[in-house]
RNA sequence: GGGGUUGUAGCUCAGAUGGUUAGAGUGCCUCGUUGACAUCGAGGAGGUCACAGAUUCGAGUUCUGUCAGCCCCACCA
């Protein structure tokens, strides 16, 4: 092993450690094998997309969930796959036409599909290639795509069964459109964002010449439009005008004044000008008022024929041309500053264009209710919590999925028209001849699905439904959902739905939400600001494992973290501590006997704390994992391994390693061994390549520690007994002593490496036996030589107190006597000021009487140990001053 | 217009169910090349836990309000 490197290089292995791994077969799971079924389906990420921050971050917790499970003996399932994502996916083949000057009218819906599928081919595999960098130990065997034949079936099986049950509908309504992907939006996919605009105000004549209204409008152009101006009914200002027809200023037609109970009388001028064919608000009043729908603008944002020198203008153009000729006739009167909410299209950002057309929807309300009861009866749990709200509020707001996209990347809708006798058909499988009419002549719809149509049944899709595979029975449903926030509404909220709806129960009992990777300035990374940081790049630097623990640690979930190399630095800095230490043990390792196995009686002070410890440690990563609290239970990690493993046990062990005497030696191999393996296994979830590389170079153990036992916190059997109990307490004695003396050499500048002698006094009789026993832990930690015990107390000597020990550094001559006194003054009245808070709580008759006993003789052992601090301070400094 | 969230050391952040002297990483200062590790070791400076109230024997932690930042939702033209 003395060839072992050095410097811990990821590099080295990452990639073999994988390879193991996944031809091992270890990965896999099947519904037969035994353990309790574990199963997490992955966010599938985008098919041509690639690994980026969010990503690293999502698989990583899950992961470390995962890994967990796995090794607790769970029957665990990690269920990978990828999404086809309609509208990214067809935007950037688009782009690749536009590049070879064609496009996808021109291609044809058939050969463009192929160019998609030949898209696919070529980058779908690449984000699950960048997965396995990271150490993601999905079940590849199964691994899933939303369109391949399963999720398909899946897909047309739920459509046709929501169809037949009247939650799926085809209606005429206005809905959101963006003339730029040139396709229906839902509600979620439109970002609001408030924009500067104007608000102009117009004077619309009454037919009979007597005078005119006046009404305001942020959005001019669609005047055109406009079949009928609105005022509220209790407006005294118009009460008397309502019926009375007006003349639509350069159009002349004539449109009625009527009222309704939606406008605002405080708004504008409390009279609105209606377009039912361009607003949702306007239509809506249409329906009720019966106004006719007049569209003026086409799907691709442009004015329609027949509006004269408008017809072809853009939206915006026309808005310029409209405003000035309202001027030159005088219809314009006013010109209001006004900032307003305006959509935008999620995808391409363009300004989103209500327009009616018909479009596909889910009912949602009779969906949505058992979702939100799965919720409040805690069938269901978010992670954190405060989702729930949100989640709730969602859900009880809901208004109909508009499902059909005009794209042709997806599932294409399963309903076709009868061309003889005008019906539609639904069906899961292809229709050739009308049921009705026994015609032939049919034609399917065009349209396809939203993307996140398939996306809901991913849980249920990718264990085999519409089959009733033994998987679907044995992991659905599932146990968590690892997921940003931003996903809340589009993804989780409608798989609930969904499996609540075909298959009776949730899809996932906790949903487990966690924040975005922002860069070092808190800004979300993005493609614009070009300032996203490329996972690979970081793993190719400082290794997957580096990036994993980074990524989880110093992090609260559902919470943002910023992105820092010099916290991947610090992480690799903890991988290559956990290396150096491993190869210090296995350097000592190489001529010692293996195989020795000590009893309780060979056993040091030490050896006892350091596994006690291990065993707390065990339990309070078990604890946090349970509790989604993967930060916390690193922590746990880096500090026993770093503070206790590294900078107390190991300098512990060094005299027996290099004393002669054997037995000694192959104790503390022994435990400096097994501690060591057990915390790898303890940290294996969070850095699986190294724990698995150092792990396989140590004695007796065999296999892969994916599938080793995790710590329960019950390890080492009968080396530790009941007796054990106070190592903790006597560890602490001499820890304490030794900081003490640490810190008194470096206040008098005396070199940290370099022997002085020191002076006990034990304060306390319980400890002396453990100071005796152990006072070369002192001397090797503290570098002092020699430690004598006294009663009395050394004239010219610095000195400090801990619980129990005096300590007396003899400086003879070195020593500024008023400095010294003046340094214990500062430390008395530190002393003193803890001990009046704590004094003042025992008088307090309310404290000892409300408090928990506990907390009471808490208190009470907090002020004895000032107490005597405070006394042999006093002492000291009155001794010091009689010199 | 609703709702959420954040405000703790110079910087980035941890601090379940209220109970020691509020922690870590990073940065800074002083020392240190004996065989695990300078990607290190020892020591140190640095915080009235945004502000104001309330509840409580006791509040960084619970409640109310204020201020500041961020985010989400929302069909007032």
């Amino acid at each position: 092993m003395s060839n072992i490197a050095k410097t811990y290089e990821p590099q080295q292995f990452e990639k073999t450690i994988y390879k193991d791994w996944e031809t091992s077969g270890n990965f896999h799971t099947t519904a037969e094998a035994k353990g309790e079924p574990y199963c997490i389906v992955i966010p599938p990420p985008n098919v041509t997309g690639q690994l980026h921050m969010g990503h690293a971050l999502d698989e990583t917790l899950q992961d470390i969930l995962i890994r967990w499970h796995r090794m607790k003996g769970d029957n665990t399932l990690w269920m990978p796959g990828t999404d086809h994502a309609g509208i990214a996916t067809q935007a950037k083949v688009e782009e690749s036409l536009r590049a070879e000057g064609t496009n996808r009218y021109e291609l044809g819906r058939k050969k463009f599909l192929e160019r998609v599928w030949q898209w696919k081919e070529k980058f779908g595999n690449r984000i699950t290639y960048q997965l396995r960098t990271l150490g993601s130990s999905c079940d590849w065997d199964r691994q899933r795509f939303t369109m391949d034949e399963g999720c398909s079936a899946a897909v047309r099986k739920v459509f046709v069964q929501l169809y037949n049950e009247g939650l799926i509908y085809r209606g005429t309504r206005i809905t959101n459109w963006c003339p730029k992907c040139n396709t229906a939006l839902s509600d979620i996919e439109v970002e609001h964002e408030n924009e500067k605009g104007h608000l102009w105000h117009l004077r619309y004549p009454f037919a009979d010449g007597s005078g005119y209204i006046e009404v305001a409008t942020t959005r001019p152009e669609t005047m055109l439009g406009d079949t009928g101006v609105a005022v509220h009914p209790d407006d005294e200002r118009y009460k008397n005008l309502v019926g009375k027809m007006l003349i639509l200023p350069l159009v002349n037609r004539e449109i009625p004044l009527f009222a309704d109970d939606y406008v605002d009388k405080e708004f504008g001028t409390g009279a609105v000008k209606v377009t039912p064919a361009h607003d949702p608000n306007d239509f809506e009043m249409g329906m009720r008022h019966n106004l006719p729908q007049i569209k003026v603008i086409t799907n691709e944002g442009k004015m329609t024929e027949g509006l004269g020198k408008y017809s072809g203008l853009d939206r915006y153009e026309c808005r310029k041309q409209i405003v000035a000729d309202l001027e030159a006739a005088g219809v314009l009167v006013g010109i209001e500053e006004h900032e307003h909410a305006v959509g935008h299209c999620s995808r391409c950002h363009t300004t989103v264009e209500p327009l009616i057309s018909k479009q596909w929807f889910v009912k949602m309300e009779s969906l949505a209710a058992p979702a939100i009861d799965a919720v409040k009866t805690g069938k269901l749990k978010f992670v954190p919590e405060r989702f729930t709200k949100i989640y709730i509020n969602w859900l009880e707001n809901i208004r109909d999925w508009c499902i059909s996209r005009q794209l042709w990347w997806g599932h294409q809708i399963p309903a076709w028209y009868c061309d003889d006798c005008g019906k539609m058909i639904v069906s899961e499988t292809d229709v050739e001849e009308c049921p009705h009419c026994h015609g032939k002549n049919l034609h399917r719809d065009e349209d396809v699905l939203d993307t996140w149509f398939s996306s809901a049944l991913w849980p249920f899709s990718t264990l085999g439904y519409p089959e009733d595979t033994p998987e679907l029975k044995k992991f659905y449903p599932t146990n968590v959902l690892v997921t940003g926030y931003d996903i809340i509404f589009f993804w989780v909220a409608r798989m609930v739905m969904m499996g609540l709806k075909f298959r009776g129960e949730v899809p996932f009992k906790h949903v487990f939400i966690h924040g975005l990777v922002r860069d070092d300035q808190g800004r979300k990374m993005s493609k614009s600001l070009n300032n996203g940081v490329d996972p690979v790049e970081v793993i190719e630097k400082y290794g997957a494992d580096s990036l994993r623990f980074m990524l989880v640690t110093g992090n609260t979930p559902g919470n943002d973290l910023r992105f820092y190399w010099s916290r991947v630095e610090s992480a690799r800095n903890f991988a290559n501590k956990i290396w150096n230490a491993s190869r210090f043990l296995l350097m000592n390792l190489e001529n010692a006997d293996k195989n020795f196995r000590p009893t309780h009686d060979d056993l040091e002070l030490s050896d006892r704390w350091i596994m006690t410890r291990l065993r707390k440690v065990g339990v309070n990563v078990s604890k946090s994992l349970e509790r989604f609290e993967l930060g916390e239970a690193a922590r746990y990690l880096y500090e026993f391994i770093w503070f206790e493993f590294c900078d107390y046990y190991i300098e512990l062990t060094k005299s027996r390693l290099y004393g002669d005497d054997i037995r000694a030696k192959s104790t503390a191999l022994f435990v400096l061994s097994s501690v060591l393996e057990c915390a790898l296994r303890l940290l294996h979830p969070f850095m699986p390549f190294l724990t698995e590389v150092i792990r396989r170079q140590l004695p007796n153990v065999e296999g892969s520690i994916m599938l080793a036992d995790y710590p329960t916190g019950e390890e080492f059997g009968d080396l530790l007994t009941a007796e054990d109990d106070n190592v903790e307490e006597m560890t602490d004695v001499i820890l304490n002593t030794v900081k003490c003396i640490r810190n008194l050499k470096s206040e008098v500048g005396i070199d940290s490496r370099k022997k002085v002698a020191v002076v006990l006094k034990v304060l306390r009789n319980e400890y002396s036996d453990v100071l005796n026993e152990y006072k070369n832990y002192i001397s090797e930690l503290a570098v002092v030589e020699p430690i004598t015990f006294a009663e009395e107390k050394p004239a010219h000597a610095i000195s400090g107190v801990v619980e129990g020990v005096e300590i007396y550094l003899p400086l003879d001559g070195v020593i500024d006597m008023d400095k010294e006194i003046a340094r214990l003054t500062k430390e008395l009245e530190k002393v003193r000021k803890g001990a009046s808070v704590t004094a003042g709580k025992l008088k307090n008759e309310r404290f000892i009487g409300k408090a928990p006993a506990e907390v009471v003789e808490g208190e009470r052992v907090k002020l004895a140990a000032a107490e005597e601090k405070i006394s042999t301070l006093e002492q000291r400094i009155a001794q010091l001053s009689a010199l």
